[in-house]
DNA sequence: GCCAAAAGAGTTGATATCAATATATTCACG
DNA sequence: CGTGAATATATTGATATCAACTCTTTTGGC
């Protein structure tokens, strides 16, 4: 038999366990590794990468729309733009209609970056997917939107 | 019928909708900012209670071991653990056995705010729990695990 | 129309994240 | 036993994250 566990250590393992604040920390630690190293050769992050598909839109989003799609805290979005007006990706413009609202219009060479983008998603997607196989990956997605 | 989509967002809605990155990236915000908000009341944010918890051993962890039990960069750890050592929770201590190595050790307040925090954890997961009824919590973490 | 409340976004300060790089220590092998 | 490779961690620089606060603009009640 093992040593019984200090007492103080006991909470402390069902919580490593089972906190799923945790889990979701690690995954997306890794993942994020991971899609950063894919988009690496265009020069983009993993996070840009999804930042620039919420903005690729006909009609442009404002700052608080894309902040909620991808549930984060707005001044973190107005931080995100900043690199990726600086590299000429996307423009901040003023909603006309009213004046205290941004648009986040795509530049043509944010679209095209998009563009070369996509391929490099949809291979290193599939490979995640692939070693998955034991994973529902589509029970995941809902769980995971059941959260955010 | 609803207007056909331009060509060039089709492939960003099916990116949006499936990526598994961003999903947990989503999730990922929302339980930090959920926890974090527990745990406001104790000076500590979820980050910091994980990285407190996984350091909660009788016999003291690595910075590799660590950084490997939260699927983050060895770089990362040097920098959460500043402002923990600066609140005196926990010290970081050269291994004898090898002087490479740091041994991650709690002091006793360190482990007090555990102790008040475990509490606040169950309670708050246990809510987190109950709000995800439909979704098999048991399998989230299974997902999860297989990712990091 | 006026003014208070609400809404949208920006700024600041602290922590978090990782790649690239640097330093210190140990190990392996000759 | 000495030296180059491997291991463990630290530093730097850029971006990411959020709370607290501020500024601007719009809206609602009168």
């Amino acid at each position: 038999m093992s040593k019984p566990a200090n007492d103080s250590t006991v909470p402390t393992r069902h919580i490593h366990d089972h906190c799923l604040c945790l889990h979701t920390q690690r995954a997306a630690r890794a993942l994020a590794r991971r899609f950063d190293e894919a988009f690496r050769p265009l020069g983009i992050t993993s996070g840009q990468f999804s930042l620039l598909n919420a903005m690729n839109r006909e009609t442009p989003r404002s700052m608080g729309e894309v902040a909620a799609i991808l549930a984060m805290d707005r001044t973190t979005l107005t931080a995100n733009l900043k690199p990726l007006e600086r590299q000429g990706l996307m423009k901040i413009t003023v909603d006309p209609a009213d004046r205290r609202s941004r648009r986040l219009v795509l530049t043509a060479a944010g679209k095209k970056l998009l563009r070369a983008a996509a391929p490099v998603w949809k291979r290193e997607h599939a490979a995640l997917e692939k070693e998955l196989t034991a994973i529902d990956a589509n029970a995941l997605r809902a769980a995971l939107r059941a959260i955010a």
